[in-house]
RNA sequence: GCGCCCGUAGCUCAGUGGAUAGAGCGUCGGACUACGAAUCCGCAGGCCGGGGGUUCAAAUCCCCCCGGGCGCACCA
């Protein structure tokens, strides 16, 4: 057997493929048409090939022809070049071309990805394009809940899918450390330090926070500040001081969690280095600002928003609007390529403003994307969890990693694009935990190392194995292959359509191809094969390993 | 009323122009004296909310309607 060149090794086997189909389509289309670049699948049937391609149909329209006849025509001009990849071409119904791939290409294919190995699934689509991600960016002012959670693991999901396709991205976590929320939070934990010691000090204001975590801040106070010092003029520092006890827990639940950040980015600090009044400064300039009511506002409708946004109310107080436009002016400064947001569904009502103000600044507010992540909606049985987050009767983010797992939760967030609602039964996550489909994935994983331990027993040599170019993989095998083979095309596609919840839903295909394999093939045997099955075996744990990192799932060894 | 998202199997959801529409859970019935049964196999379950349209081809695109969620502050 003819060994191929290295750099054939280090090629994904697909867009060699993908490359062979491109060249035989415009062969065919002749000089002018522009090819789009192939889709590939696995068909649903065995018998339909191990590849097929929809081009015809792509084609169609451009050179106005049937579908089928454009297929056989590129079917052709495929046939005789490519003897030591393709064995066969079928072209059927409406205009399929359906490929059957030689023994060498699943040989040559295994080969490359396991020469690849914690590397597979990696590219460069991204070309290092500066991008950053902001998600979360909970208010300090309680603990992180469900819905936050969902936020965290498609943004963390994505910025580890975006760095593996070549993107250099950084992380980051907006603290609304400044204005009325977090004041209010700080008069919640005095006004309870005096509650729970029946002290009988008034206070000018009552805060809107209530719950456990509230009590807890104040019963700290006292580590902080001599009791002679807790009162209403040291609000500010009490506030501060709550605002950190309560980031330090973000910090540690989301750490329990696998989300991390690069930058903690504080909004104070916007207003401490005068960037809040700077920008505004520089609205007014540009003739976005007007005087009305004793308010300032922006006039967001002069750049398509509904209605005009005030910056500076009466009272003489900023809005939360007017840092947001200092944030993001200062995102843009920083000089990113595309800037992510992730938010709440309910804050879709907001993206209108914000971009206005940044096309009033003469940024390019298309570099700015915000996904909307749906709400989730807490069940017990079928009964509704209140969310109340002023009257502190909520499930936390927290409780459910607790209970279900952090594997477990992230698995469950990453089945479902984030444009869905969705339900999370409390009580099914746990009643199921044995059969979430986290669990599924993970077994392989795990069944596949102890595949390998037993085979050492048996005195094979698991890390020289050799591949055996005349092994025929059986239809199984190759199915097998060819998923493994999708992989960084997925990768890829994910990146670049921000979708991460189709990772999940590959690895259960993929796992179901593994397992239903398991139980119909024995492989680790006495024949001289099982090297060939172990190499596979191989493969795949290299696809599901790179796969669950990406997902911040552990794939454990044993279980 | 206007805007965004959703409506697919009993439930929770994938699939967003192409081959007989899929998975998990739930029901029922099978498979362990050899590599992990947290697995596998089988049965049942769908006018893809409804109606028009575009197309060789529609769950997918367009229009209208119905139903649900979320927004529409000098709150965030």
């Amino acid at each position: 057997m003819r060994r191929p060149p290295t750099a054939v090794f280090l090629k994904n086997m697909i867009d060699l493929l993908l490359k062979l189909i491109n060249d035989a389509a415009t062969a065919y289309a002749g000089p002018g048409i522009q090819v789009p670049m192939p889709g590939i699948v696995v068909p649903p049937n065995e018998n339909q090939g191990d590849f097929s391609t929809g081009i015809a149909f792509n084609l169609a329209p451009l050179i106005k022809k049937p579908p089928h006849e454009i297929a056989a025509g590129i079917a052709k001009n495929i046939e005789g070049k490519t003897a030591d990849m393709i064995a066969g071409i079928d072209v059927v119904k409406p205009g399929y071309i359906n490929l059957f791939m030689q023994q060498a290409f699943w040989h040559d294919a295994l080969a490359s990805v396991v020469e690849k190995g914690t590397d597979y699934g990696k590219g460069d689509a991204g070309k290092g394009q500066k991008v950053l991600m902001e998600y979360i960016s909970a208010n300090p002012t309680g603990p992180i809940h469900v819905g936050h959670g969902r936020g965290a693991v498609i943004g963390d999901v994505l910025a580890r899918i975006l760095s593996a396709q070549g993107y250099n991205v950084t992380r980051e976590y907006y603290i609304n450390d400044a204005g009325n929320q977090v004041l209010s939070l700080g008069y919640s934990v005095l006004n309870e330090y005096y509650k729970s010691r029946k002290i009988d000090i008034p206070v000018s204001r009552q805060g809107e926070y209530q719950g456990a975590y509230i009590h807890d801040i104040s019963d700290a106070l006292e580590s902080a500040f001599s009791p002679a010092d807790i009162n209403e003029e040291h609000i500010q520092r009490i506030t501060e001081f709550s605002v950190n006890r309560i980031l330090d827990e973000i910090k540690e639940v989301l750490g329990n969690f696998d989300v991390g950040f690069d930058h903690w980015f504080s909004e104070k600090q916007l207003y401490q280095d005068g960037s809040v009044s700077r920008v505004i400064g520089e609205l007014e300039k540009r003739h976005a600002v007007k005087q009305e009511d004793g308010a300032t506002w922006f006039l967001s409708t002069l750049y398509g928003d509904e209605k005009d946004r005030v910056l500076k109310k009466q009272s003489g107080e900023l809005t939360y609007f007017a840092s947001d436009i200092a944030y993001h002016e200062n995102k843009y400064t920083r000089g990113y390529d595309l800037l992510i947001n992730i938010w709440g569904a309910d804050h879709h009502g907001y993206l209108p403003r914000v971009k206005a103000a940044m096309s009033a600044l003469g940024y390019d507010a298309g570099r700015l994307a915000v996904m909307f992540v749906q709400m989730v909606r807490l069940t017990r049985g079928d009964k509704p969890v209140a969310m109340s987050k002023r009257a502190g009767e909520y499930v936390t983010l927290k409780e459910l990693v607790d209970e279900a797992g952090s594997d477990a939760v992230r698995f469950f967030f990453l089945q479902r694009s984030h444009e869905s609602q969705l339900v999370f039964d409390i009580e099914l996550a746990k009643k199921q935990s044995q059969e979430n489909p986290v669990y599924y994935v993970q077994y392989a994983h795990a069944r596949i190392v102890s595949i390998f331990s037993f085979a050492q027993t048996k005195g094979w040599h698991t890390d020289v194995l050799k591949q055996n170019r005349n092994y025929a993989f059986s239809g199984q095998e190759k199915r097998l292959l060819s998923q493994c083979l999708l992989y960084p095309g997925l990768v890829k596609e994910i990146a670049g359509r921000r979708e991460p919840h189709r990772l999940t839903h590959y690895l259960v295909d993929l796992v179901g191809i593994l397992h239903k394999y398991y139980t119909d093939t024995r492989v680790v045997d006495s024949d001289a094969d099982t090297e060939q099955r172990l190499l596979l075996m191989k493969t795949v744990k290299i696809v599901l390993k790179n796969a669950l990192d990406l997902l911040g799932i552990h794939a454990p060894e044993k279980m």
